[in-house]
DNA sequence: GTGAAATTACGAAGCTCTTCGTTGACAACT
DNA sequence: AGTTGTCAACGAAGAGCTTCGTAATTTCAC
């Protein structure tokens, strides 16, 4: 019942992120919205996304002329997927290694460390 | 001082990985270790290499026949790297999100907690 | 109905990454 | 000196990503 979880590219993931954020989404609207970052054209779009439909990316509803997307894997996988992959190319495997590489990247602010400890807590206290 | 810091490819990862874990390498013995993951020809490594060279992400040394080659740039810095932009493109600037869902991706063991664990106590400690 | 606007479809071009075959230079051994 | 093996250099080819111009289609306003 797992999809294959197709790693996207960074256009791709771009597209994702609208559509993980604003949910079912025609084409201008996924580009209205990429304009807000940078420039690029409408047909630019379209053709990405119809890319992302043929590699199950994406699904499509084509029952009106204006068809209609959605986002096909959920935003925590592909992150998962993305994390797992840059996890064995860069780290090693070691997820300590990746998790404190990125805490001593960021300057987190006191609530974000918290809701990191309270996290932390509950695996640990998972395992007695 | 901080150079430009490139984002290498999964190629050029791979070979940096070499570079960093066995110091200075020729392409050789680069290729006879890259040769143990996957099957791939002596030019092809040479060449990525040759183009690596070119972009800076490592140095060589052409005073003998054989080239000896460095990675430029260090492990750590590298990962940094690549971990920002994946934070930037997945997870919308938020370390916290990264860090739970690497947490919740891989099943950690008791060691590794702790170690994460100390890692976070001494940030928290450090913001009074 | 006709013209204008919006939308999809198509194809091409440029770019990077990856791969490898071939060639020419150098070295070592006989 | 000639043969053999190693190496760097080069070019080319194919794949994937990104970009966009153009054409074809549909819809809407008048």
């Amino acid at each position: 019942m797992s999809q294959p979880l197709i790693r996207p590219s960074d256009g791709e993931l771009a597209i994702l992120r609208v559509l993980w954020s604003h949910g079912l989404s025609t084409v201008r609207e996924v580009h209205d919205e990429l304009l807000k970052e940078r420039e690029m054209g409408y047909t630019t779009v379209l053709k990405l996304m119809q890319i992302m439909v043929e590699k199950g990316l994406v699904t499509r509803d084509e029952s009106s002329r204006t068809h209609v997307y959605q986002a096909a894997q959920g935003e925590e996988s592909t992150q998962s997927c993305l994390l797992n992959d840059l996890l064995q190319k860069a780290f090693e495997g070691s997820a300590k290694s990746l998790v404190v590489r990125a805490l001593s990247n960021t300057k987190s602010n006191d609530a974000e460390l918290d809701e990191i400890q309270a996290y932390l807590d509950l695996l640990k206290a998972r395992k007695p």
